[in-house]
DNA sequence: GCAATAGTGTCTTTCAGACACTATATC
DNA sequence: GATATAGTGTCTGAAAGACACTATTGC
C-alpha cells in the first residue's frame, strides 16, 4: 500500500478480563486452551483485532461472541507487547476489563464446557502491583497461559486504584443491591475489611445512590433496603465511547 | 509463517507525551509535521514499534533518539486504535508518558528547530476527562495532528489520578527542589490552589522526602531549603520493568 | 528597616474508625 | 422470644483548611 508496509507488522489481539465478585473474592472467567500454544493451560478469552475495527469495537465483539454478553462495563486496561509473550510470533495484546454482576458471569460460563470461574489470588497488598494467580474449586490452582498472570495483576491494581473515585463497583452488582452487598464488593477488591457506618456514610454522601423503597426477603432476619445508582449517574456508565 | 499471517495486520506505533511543568502549567513537547499526513500541524514525537522490540523498549528508543534523553519517568498511558485515526492506513498507537524536569525538556526542544514546548489547555476539571488543546507563545493555539488532542487529555487525566498516591510529581522536578516548587507542580497538574501548611504536612508525613540541608540563593528574600526524594524511595522510580 | 517569601503554631472543620445501641425480619 | 443482620447515634482521633504569626534573606 504505502510506507506503512515497509516494515514487518505485529499481530494485535484483545484479551478480556471478564470479572465479578463471588464469596468475598474477585473472580475471573478463564478458558482451557485445547490448542497450542499453552495447550492445557488456562487463558483469558480473546481474539484478533480486525483491520477495520477500533480497539473498543473489537473488545465488544469478542465479549459478545465469547460470552454472549451485553451491558458489561468495558474499559481498556493496558497493552502488553513483550516480543516473547507468544511463541507463535509477535503478538501485542490490548487487555480490557469486562465487569459484570456474578449472575451474568455464571451465564457466560455455562455457555461452554471449557470455561471456568476462577478466584483471583493476589499475593500483594494495596497498590503495590505484580502478577496474580487463579484457582477454582474443581481444579485447584490453574496454570496460566502467556503473560496472563501479569494481566490479572494489572487488572486488580487498576480496580483498586479506581474504586474510590469511579463507579466500577456498581458494575459488579445487579441493578438493585443492598449496601452490604456493595460493601462486600469493595472489601473483595481491596482485600481488607471496611468499617460499616463509615462505608455507608461515605457512599451515601457521594449522592450517587437512590433508595428504591424495596427490600430483600427470605433471609431469616431483618431485610436490607435495596438501592440503585441514580438514573442521572448511570449515564456515565457507558459514556466512555472515545477512540 | 503461520496462522498469525492469515489476517491483515495493523501497524503499531509509540507516541510520547514528553511533559513537564512551567509557569504553573503543564507543558508538552510538540513537533511540527513537515510531511503528510497532517503536514503543518503539530504532533507528539513517535515512531514505529520494531518487530522484535517490547513496547517499553520502543518507547525508550524513541525517547532517546528524538530527545536524546535518559532518566525520564516513562510509563505506558493508553492505546488508541480508531481505524480512521491515520489516513495512511490502520495504525494503532500506544501512548507513553515521558516526564522530566523542565530543564531537560528545554534541552530536548533546543535539539531541533521543528520542536516547541506548548502549554496544555484543559477545558475540564477534576477527573472528568476529555480532549485537551495546546498553545505556545510564538504560535498561539497549535492545531494538533491525528487524535493527539485525545492523547493529551488522557495524559492529564492519568496525571491527576496518580498524583496523590504515586511519585510522578517528583519526575517533573530536578533532583533537588523546594517544597514550594513541589507544590507548584501539584497545583499545575490539578489546576487549583492548595493550602500551604496542609500540603507541607501531607508530603512530609509520607516519609518520602529528605532535607538536604542546602538552600536556594539569590532570590532577594528568605531562601527555601532544598529537599530530595529519599534514596530508598528513588528505586521505585524505575522499578516498572514488567511486560 | 523594608519587601518578599519561607516556614510554623494553632484553631476549626471534616471525616474515618470504633463501638454500642436500636430496629425488624424469620423461625 | 431467639437469632441474625440492618441501620444509626455518638465518641474519638487523624488530617485538611484557614489564618496569623515568626524567621530570614537581599536590598
Amino acid at each position: 500500500m504505502n510506507e506503512l508496509d515497509n516494515y514487518p507488522k505485529p499481530s494485535v489481539t484483545i484479551d478480556l478480563v471478564l470479572s465479578s465478585v463471588s464469596n468475598g473474592a474477585l473472580v475471573v472467567l478463564l478458558q482451557k486452551r485445547n490448542i497450542a500454544p499453552f495447550k492445557g493451560k488456562w487463558g483469558l478469552p480473546g481474539g484478533f483485532v480486525k483491520i477495520d475495527e477500533s480497539l473498543d469495537a473489537a473488545a465488544a465483539r469478542i465479549l459478545s461472541y465469547k460470552a454472549r454478553m451485553k451491558d458489561a462495563w468495558v474499559e481498556q486496561l493496558y497493552s502488553f507487547g513483550n516480543p516473547q509473550r507468544d511463541p507463535r510470533g509477535r503478538v501485542i495484546t490490548v487487555a480490557y476489563f469486562a465487569l459484570m454482576p456474578l449472575e451474568d458471569l455464571r451465564r457466560a460460563c455455562a455457555a461452554a464446557d471449557d470455561l471456568t470461574i476462577a478466584s483471583l489470588d493476589v499475593p500483594w497488598q494495596g497498590e503495590e502491583g505484580g502478577p496474580a494467580s487463579a484457582s477454582d474449586e474443581a481444579h485447584g490452582p490453574l496454570p496460566l497461559a502467556f503473560d496472563h498472570d501479569e494481566i490479572l495483576g494489572m487488572a486488580v491494581q487498576r480496580l483498586r486504584g479506581k474504586l474510590d473515585y469511579s463507579k466500577i463497583a456498581f458494575a459488579l452488582l445487579p441493578k438493585h443491591f443492598t449496601l452490604r452487598e456493595l460493601q462486600d464488593v469493595h472489601e473483595a477488591i481491596l482485600k481488607r475489611p471496611l468499617n460499616k457506618p463509615a462505608f455507608r456514610r461515605r457512599l451515601l454522601d457521594k449522592g450517587w445512590l437512590e433508595a428504591t423503597g424495596e427490600y430483600e426477603s427470605g433471609k431469616g432476619f431483618r431485610p436490607a433496603e435495596l438501592y440503585r445508582l441514580q438514573p442521572s449517574q448511570t449515564s456515565s456508565f457507558q459514556d466512555r465511547k472515545r477512540r
